[in-house]
DNA sequence: TTGAAAGTACGAAGATCTTCGTGTACAGTC
DNA sequence: GACTGTACACGAAGATCTTCGTACTTTCAA
């Protein structure tokens, strides 16, 4: 058993893979120069670095790409969404033994929880509940 | 600037790290040899395997030992609640644009959320705001 | 048509993680 | 005192990530 990405299953995306999917997600789809310069705000980073990143993404099927023009566009594959729940339930079997209420826990005992989040948060689980019974 | 671990702040685990730091979480103190045998459950790795893990934790400060005995005794240098807190920051930073709420709002989306837990997130949001007026 | 600008592909170096094999020290037994 | 486990330290190999340099291709304007 040695396949590792046989173009069908997306793994979990490194932090630098994490940081270019971001991009995507903020600009949609992008060519590697629009998502280098992007980038050079938070974390400069060289233009072929960029490239081989997103050649390397898309081996892994965590983008696709366009390559009808000269300049190839890049998406991610999935939606932020997808991919957001797919780390937190991979953290939350790491770190929390499976546990999404202990997560929450140590998720509000964060400094930067505010207020209004907070009250989003509880109508949020009023909107849970409620649908289902 | 080179210095990595300059034995005073605990860096964020690696996988491997935070299966060594749940073991002794779970056990407490313990010897390599228990954190070997209640790792072999889960994950069979080799002794000298988790030897060198342990030693290269404790370079990071994330692990302490006591050598008093011939064989050595070790513990994890933080409380679970600090380093869990840590490392879903870091994710709700790398991933969620620093929002609890949309950190939550995924984690609950989540199939594995029973009903239990949503209840007790209820009652941790209770006891979070009430106290606060 | 030719030269500069901008793109893509590829290889490889350096860093970090993971995993062991080997060598050495020690503690108790016969 | 020699022998046999058991433990620690260390080095090194293999895997994965990150970062670029270099070479090749395409486009377009002079």
């Amino acid at each position: 058993m040695t396949a590792k990405h046989p173009t069908t299953t997306a793994p979990k995306p490194t932090e630098g893979e994490l940081e270019i999917l971001r991009c995507l997600w903020e600009l949609g789809p992008s060519t590697v120069r629009q998502v280098t310069d992007h980038l050079s705000d938070s974390r400069p980073t060289g233009y072929t670095t960029v490239l081989k990143m997103l050649q390397i993404m898309l081996g892994k099927n965590l983008v696709t790409r366009d390559e009808s023009r000269r300049s190839h566009v890049y998406s991610a594959q999935a939606e932020p969404e997808t991919t957001r729940r797919q780390m937190v339930e991979d953290l939350m079997d790491r770190a929390f033994g499976g546990s999404t209420s202990r997560l929450v826990l140590s998720a509000l005992s964060t400094q930067s929880t505010t207020r209004e989040e907070l009250d989003e948060i509880r109508r949020l689980l009023d909107s849970l509940e409620e649908p289902t019974r």
